[in-house]
DNA sequence: TCATTAAAGTTAT
DNA sequence: ATAACTTTAATGA
């Protein structure tokens, strides 16, 4: 939880409710608010010139979308994009630098949120640059790993589909399938009923 | 080697 | 039923 949902409604947050494929905001849209996601999950994407997509995040209860950005005076970058039923606390910017202004800690928890996320974009980006397919899947998966605290193998299932794995690594879903059965053979990997279990 | 295209099987809505 | 996802195979950069 980025930050506790009573202090934003008392701001003035609404709540909005997103269906799966609609969209928080568009790419060269200006930031007017700040988004926290109370339930669901919303992926951070663009779509490059010939329409393939590559998901930039993926995020869900607690965590905040785009906030960023609002730090500075420029359009999104990207979409925030809804992947199943969320419910939303959108609070308009003033109103969020109000609180930062007031609140050392909302300060200081919204700072360690931005320094995380910018933690896994420098993880992911070593990743994504220049490496083997299997190099990239596996960073993938280190990453979400290290969430849980079994870190025995096979004890985490992805909980991404082979097409969001390939959209999040930059790679074609069908060289994800193929790179994914190879791990297998080589007992990187388990695979129990179209699951991937790391 | 990986991406792309096409085609077909499978699962979820 | 229809859309979304998974898989295999052929071809080309």
């Amino acid at each position: 939880m980025v930050i506790d949902e009573n202090i934003l409604h008392s701001a003035g947050a609404e709540i909005k409710h997103y269906s799966p494929s609609e969209y928080l905001f568009s790419q060269g849209d200006i930031p007017h608010y700040y988004y926290q996601i109370i339930k669901g999950e919303v992926k951070l994407n663009n779509y490059n010139e010939d329409g393939k997509e590559f998901i930039q995040n993926i995020l869900s209860d607690g965590q905040s979308c785009g906030e960023a950005i609002l730090f500075i005076d420029k359009p999104y970058p990207m979409n925030a994009e809804a992947m199943t039923e969320c419910s939303v606390l959108r609070l308009h910017k003033s109103s969020f630098f109000n609180l930062l202004n007031e609140s050392p800690q909302i300060c200081m928890e919204v700072s360690s949120f931005l320094s995380q996320r910018l933690y896994y974009k420098f993880v992911m980006m070593q990743n994504i640059s220049s490496q083997d397919p299997s190099t990239r899947l596996k960073g993938l998966m280190d990453y979400l790993k290290s969430f849980q605290d079994d870190e025995s193998p096979y004890s985490y299932m992805i909980p991404l589909t082979r097409q969001q794995m390939a959209s999040l690594t930059g790679l074609c879903v069908e060289t994800a399938i193929r790179t994914i059965k190879n791990m297998e053979k080589d007992k990187i990997v388990k695979i129990e009923n179209r699951k991937v279990l790391y």
